[in-house]
DNA sequence: CCAACGATGGTCT
DNA sequence: GACCATCGTTGGC
């Protein structure tokens, strides 16, 4: 089933924890790939110098600043793509980027775009996830509740029991801000960018 | 194991 | 001209 609108439309930091387990789903070629969101990091509009939105809106992040449930995606050190949930309230600026993924649907194929065969490889890391799902440029601003690329709920897919323990740690690979507790991972799960 | 570094280009000052 | 919400490789233990 997928998410819908009132559970997108919540505080950010409670959007950034209530994804862990919810599915990341891309259809390209008439074929689902993608996975299970295990870790995220909160990006807020106020007390935040590490978010893209900080400093008011920009040709870049204009999308962020859209309506929650929106896809926000951008070019990151020139080579990789970085997917974000749209979050908040409308005009707001705020996101929740998807740091990692459990891979489920469409193993082959994710490993044919990341060129490798390890699967704990796939999607463990923002730039990893956007490469194996195929997410560009091209899917900023789109809806993920009606376009090619979805979020669906934990009860989605019978693949494992929708029960998780959430932690949270610092920020990944930011220098301003890198103080704050805002990101969020399933415990104990192997799947993620880095241990908590 | 791990720290260091280069690739690479869009965005902002 | 500097800075990046990154990653793969390299070279040291």
């Amino acid at each position: 089933m997928l998410i819908t609108k009132d559970e997108l439309e919540i505080p950010t930091k409670r959007l950034a924890k209530s994804l862990l387990g919810c599915f990341l789903v891309h259809t390209v070629n008439g074929q689902l790939i993608g996975g299970r969101i295990v870790e995220t990091e909160a990006y807020l509009s106020k007390n935040d110098p590490a978010c893209h939105a900080h400093k008011g809106m920009t040709k870049r992040n204009e999308t962020m600043f859209s309506r929650p449930g929106l896809s926000y995606v951008y070019l990151i050190y020139g080579m990789y793509h970085c997917f974000n949930v749209v979050s908040a309230k409308e005009g707001q600026g705020e996101a929740v980027l998807i740091r990692a993924l459990e891979p489920v649907f469409g193993l082959e194929e994710m490993k044919h775009n990341r060129n490798t065969v390890k699967i704990a490889n796939l999607c463990s890391g923002p730039g990893k996830l956007a490469q194996a799902l195929a997410i560009t440029k091209e899917q900023n601003g789109v809806c993920l509740r009606k376009s090619q690329l979805r979020l669906h709920r934990r009860e989605s897919f019978k693949t494992k029991p929708s029960r998780i323990k959430v932690c949270s740690s610092t920020r990944i690979g930011i220098n301003q801000g890198s103080e704050l507790a805002l990101r969020f991972l399933i415990e104990k799960n192997p799947f993620v960018s880095k241990p908590a």
